[in-house]
Formats: C-alpha cells, sequence, structure tokens
DNA sequence: TCCATCGATTTGAACGATCAAAACGGTTGG
DNA sequence: CCAACCGTTTTGATCGTTCAAATCGATGGA
C-alpha cells in the first residue's frame, strides 16, 4: 500500500494533465474555477506534497535559508541567538521557507562552506549574524549575486576612527536589520536621570567596535541632553563580569564617583553591580540584551525585540526571493543595485526596569 | 561565464562517461585507479559538486537532518538547547548531512509537521528533545519507520508511580541518549557531603517528571550511601527563581534544618542561595546544567556534556542512515527491530565546583 | 466562409543525478 | 575454437516537477 502520491497520481485522480495540477498551485490564474476546485479536492483527498528536490531541480530554489549557529561564546550573551534563531524558524516555515544550519571557525571559514552549500544544496539566501567592521562574508555574497539579510548594520569604513581604513573598505549597501543599540541606552540613561542620578558612567568596551560604540553615543547624547558631562566617565574593556567589576571599581575611585552604570553588556553589568560604592551600598545598574542572568538576577536591561528582528528578516528576503527573482531573475540581487531604504530597517529595544536601577 | 559544472561537464573533462563519474564518487572500488585519479582531478579543476535535489531524486535520501528548535522556555535553562545544536551542526555536517530547523507549539503540532516535513522535503531523520511521559511523537515516528533518536530516555510507563498507566503507555525501545541526571546529582550531594554538610535537602519538580525523579533519586541514593536519612527533606515546586527561594525558605524553617542544598535546577539554585539560614549567612547550593547564570554567579553546578551528546545523537543517525539502509531499506529501521545495547548511550555529566558550595 | 484570436488544457523536453542492464576487450576452460 | 566469465566502462531509463510550445474548441470580424 500507500505507493507515494505524485503529481501524476492528482493528475488522474482529477482527470486533468499534470501540467493543470502544477498550474493550480503555482500559477491558480490560468486555471479554470471549476477545474481548480476539482484539483484542489484531488490534492486534499490524496493527501498530496509537492516534491521539494523535483521542483527545486527545475526551478532552480530550494526554498532554505542558511543560517550560522555560533559556538556560544561566554554563554551569557549566547541565548540571543537562540531567541533570535527561533523567531527565523517560525516566519521562514509560514512563507514556505526552512532554515538551514552551518557552523564556521572565523569568516574565513564561513565564506569557505558558502561554496559548499551553495554548491551542492542550492541554498536560497543567507541570514548573517554578528556583523563587523571589514566583514569580508557580505562582499563575498554581493560578489556572486547571492540573496542575504544581516542582523546587525554594516559597520563600515565610514565609522572608523579617521586615518584607519580597514580591508575592504567600503561594503556595498544591502538589506539589514538591526536594533538602535544607541536609543536603548539612552532610554536606560534617561532612566538613571529621572531616578535621580546625576553621575551616571558608561561601561563598555574599546573603541572600534561599531555594536559598542554606538552604545556609547546614546549614553553620550543622553547624557548631554540633561546638560551634564559625559567626560572621562566612560571607560571600555573585554567582555565579562569581572571586567565589568573592574572598570566599576576604577570609576568609582574617581574623585567624583558615579552612583550608577550604563552597561553594554549584561556580564558587564552584573560584575558592575558587585562593585559597592565607597560610602557602601549598590550602585544603579542597567544592563544590555535582557538576558537570562539579568531576568534571574533582577538587573534592569535593554531587551531587543528579537522575534521582529527575526521577521523582518524573512520578510526582507522573501521580498527579493519571491517576487523580483520571478521578474528578472539576473538583475534582482545585482551589486549595482541601490536598495530602497525599506531595505533597511531599525527596531527601537525596550527598557525592562527592575530593581537595580 | 560560469556555466555550472554538472556531472557530465566532469565527465567530458576526464574522457569518460557520466556513471563512471558517478562511480568515483560513490562507488570508488568499481572504478580503475588510473581512472580514478584522473577524474577526481578534473572535478577539483573544475570545482564540481554533486548537486543534492538531483541525487535526492534518484535516491530518495535527502541528507538532511530536522531538529526542532523550541521557544526558549525560562530563558535561563534554554541556552542548553543552544549549545546542543551547535554540536549537532558540527558532528552532523562532517557526517555530511545538514540540520534544517522547525518548530511546534506542542506535540500534536509537531507531528502535524513531520508530514510537510517528510513528504515535501523526504527528510531522512529527526532527533528528538525533552522527552517526556507518554511521548506521541515517538510512536508516530517509529509507526511510518522513520529514523530518529532521541535525547533523552524514554520514559516510559514502568518509570511512572504504579497505578497509574497514561496513554500511548509502552513506548517502543528506539535509539537514544542521554545523560545521567542521578549521577550528577549524587555527585553533587558527595561533594557537600565532603564539605562537611549533614543535612543535605533536595529542591526539584513534582513526581511525575522523569528528568526529576531521577535526579531526585541520585541525591537520595547519596544520602543514603552516606548513613543519612532522607526522609521529608525534599521538595517539589514548578521551575523559576522565586518557586525556589520559597521552597528553600519553607526547608529552613523546619525543626532541624539543612545546611545545603542540591537542586535540579539553576533557577531553582539561584532561588534558593537567596534564602538565609536562620542563624544567618548563605546556605551551601548546587544547580544543575552549569548555565550562564551559575557561571556569572559563581554557583557550583552539574555540567551536561552536550557536545558529546549530539555527536553521539549523528553518530547512531549515521549508523542506521548510511549502513543499514542501503543494505536493506525496509527493514532497517523496522519497529519490530530491537536495538541493541549500542544504541542507548548513557553520558556521566560533569560537577563544576564554584564558590557557591 | 475562413482565418485570426483567445482562454484553457495538454504534450514533449529538460533539470542532474543514480540504477539497471548492456557492451566491451581480455582471459580462461572445456 | 567457442562459450563462459571477469573487470571495467557505457548506454538507456527514470525520479517528479516545471518550462515552452502545441493543441483544442469557441468566438468574432472581415
Amino acid at each position: 500500500m500507500a505507493e507515494k502520491t505524485t503529481i501524476t497520481t492528482v493528475a488522474q485522480h482529477a482527470r486533468v494533465s499534470r501540467q493543470t495540477v502544477s498550474n493550480v498551485l503555482n500559477a491558480p490564474h490560468l486555471v479554470r474555477v471549476e477545474t481548480r476546485v476539482r484539483v484542489l479536492a484531488s490534492i486534499e483527498e490524496l493527501g498530496y506534497r509537492a516534491n521539494q528536490a523535483a521542483r527545486q531541480m527545475r526551478t532552480g530554489r530550494s526554498r532554505l535559508i542558511a543560517v550560522r549557529i555560533e559556538p556560544a561564546r561566554d554563554g551569557i550573551n549566547g541565548s540571543v541567538l537562540d531567541r533570535f534563531l527561533h523567531g527565523l524558524t517560525e516566519t521562514a516555515s509560514a512563507a514556505g521557507y526552512r532554515i538551514v544550519l552551518y557552523t564556521a571557525a572565523d569568516d574565513e571559514g564561513e565564506v569557505a562552506t558558502y561554496g559548499d552549500l551553495l554548491g551542492s544544496y542550492d541554498l536560497d539566501a543567507f541570514v548573517l549574524t554578528s556583523t563587523h567592521h571589514g566583514d569580508i562574508r557580505t562582499a563575498w555574497l554581493a560578489g556572486r549575486g547571492v540573496p542575504f539579510v544581516t542582523f546587525g548594520r554594516p559597520w563600515g569604513s565610514t565609522e572608523t576612527p579617521a586615518g584607519r581604513s580597514g580591508p575592504g573598505a567600503s561594503p556595498r549597501h544591502h538589506p539589514w536589520v538591526d536594533v538602535d543599540g544607541a536609543a536603548g541606552t539612552a532610554a536606560a540613561t534617561r532612566h538613571l536621570l529621572a531616578a535621580g542620578h546625576h553621575r551616571i558612567a558608561f561601561i563598555g568596551w574599546p573603541e572600534g567596535s561599531g555594536v559598542g560604540d554606538d552604545r556609547r553615543a546614546g549614553w553620550r547624547a543622553a547624557i548631554r541632553a540633561a546638560g551634564l558631562d559625559p567626560v572621562g566617565l566612560h571607560l571600555g574593556t573585554s567582555d565579562g563580569v569581572a571586567e565589568g567589576e573592574r572598570a566599576a571599581r576604577d570609576l568609582l575611585a574617581l574623585p567624583d564617583p558615579p552612583t550608577a552604570f550604563v552597561c553594554a553588556s549584561d556580564s558587564l553589568g552584573l560584575g558592575a553591580r558587585q562593585a559597592s560604592k565607597p560610602g557602601g551600598g549598590q550602585p544603579a545598574v542597567t544592563g544590555f540584551d535582557d538576558t537570562a542572568v539579568a531576568q534571574a538576577t533582577g538587573m534592569t536591561s535593554v531587551s531587543q525585540p528579537l522575534a521582529e528582528a527575526a521577521g523582518r528578516c524573512v520578510q526582507l528576503l522573501t521580498r527579493v526571493l519571491d517576487s523580483d527573482r520571478a521578474i528578472d531573475s539576473d538583475r534582482a540581487f545585482d551589486s549595482d543595485r541601490v536598495p530602497d531604504a525599506a531595505e533597511q530597517i531599525l527596531l527601537t529595544p525596550r527598557l525592562v526596569v527592575r530593581s537595580s536601577g
């Protein structure tokens, strides 16, 4: 029993030809209504599902989107990717696509696997995360006309400190989705100001990382907007709880020490909380990412709308994959094409207020 | 330029037939060495990669493995899946397979998507996580002869309290990989005993969850082995930081209160740490899963070997997919077949000692 | 009346790989 | 001397779908 039902099975059952069944699914307007309902009934009754492999062979489209899964760095910020992935999977499947995972040790390794993924699996598109200065991946993909979106702005050479022009200097424009980190730290800063703090320091990462610089800028702008002076009140260090504590201690040792800290990550924030103020008592602290650590320890943190970000990524991709490609396969993702504003989406994060500040 | 290189391109370049190229890749022993090296050279030179869609259409095998990504429950334990996924992706790709994600709201929804995944994408196998009592998913898959492995033992009706026989009573045997939770909590308990504690309580989940009962059993066995009495020293509650704190408080209110807690999760453990002892001071606490929260807060916790578990899962699957299937496609995963001992792997977790206990 | 046009449907070919069977040259054995 | 057999290689068919072009019946204008 149970011969697999193909398009021919359905065709015979509905007494039409293969192609008519195909048209019902892919170009319904070509089929007479009467015929269409009959075919659809047969499809339903037989439980027919189009074979992806066969379809792919003919159309060259796999309906698969590739995403890299990273090796969960320090674990604290790792779960961000987890939630993003879940959102991607959900919205992609709603749009008729599936998510395929791959890993790579570094950017070079990642580019190397692109060849394999495209060559053997004919992937339709890529979603890149953790974009950074001089990212070679976007250039590679854009160069071969492979559709992709990045979750994270292309931190290009315009953002780098003057005088330096990194490798792969000026990345082309491409569709991206990102969360407005500056808006997040600004909101956190305003929250602390409203709570009565006047000396609010920022603990982040060394200059040069796009994400870190962006978050520092939000803090600085909010401080200035309140008529205060941010000079000397920020420190850059590598990410980690111990590093956060050390930075907080150093800042608390200043002549006129801060009473609150805006931090670029929950790891740093957790460390800062553990540094006690000169007069005693805990400083007020805000973190970033609203990770499990912040939730568990009651730390105020900036929450990224990850599900929405994922949805937007899929939206941008399907827009290219479903419409443009069908009309003009060659120029649709041509690297010369300038994407319109709607293809670059900046989402606003939300401050989750807890007991820490 | 850049006509895509197919098997025919390679054949012409190496001056042999299509089939010979195919044989070089799939059955090298049939090809004369001299010819083989020539063909391999052409493959290398042209950068040929076999088209998966075409191969799949003929062989019926997709080289894709499906894994469900869950909606990151409370966030604290969520990153466990994250690390497991990373391990899966890595080992699967080494074995020539790719990981495809899917989501589902519940078991029924999951079973419903199986049809879609199998029907349109011809997935080769599934990896199931979060197995539980009366799991309908394993029965469904086994019933249609779809290869799968579970990360988690089949907590069958033999494990349930006497008198109850849940729905889907006796799940069949199938390959699985799991971590020995009892061994983990036993190690944690012994660690606390060695530190001088005599009253060690356990905070876990209500009876009936396989995983929770297992972890409680490990604690109880270790207590008994030390000649102590576990009676009355354990509490079951739902997972969460607040719940953990409440449970710890209740236990500390006993006439002869515990001085240490073994907990079934890091969430519970973190809560327990926040409950102070009658005489003052923090109780000693161990958690479970070694999540980011434990790392960040310096909590002793039981660490699961997730990368190894993932590797074993892939190993079990490929064993079925690569060998058995080729020989006898029908009976290879027949539900009547009894898996040998090597198909059920129990890994031992590792206690990560930190300042909390 | 006849041909052009149109909507709806059908037919043949192709995508790129593997399977099954045939073909080939060379050796062996009766 | 021919048949059977071997190892190696080639040929034809096929998987299930979509594309491109052909077919068909009905309608309308010259």
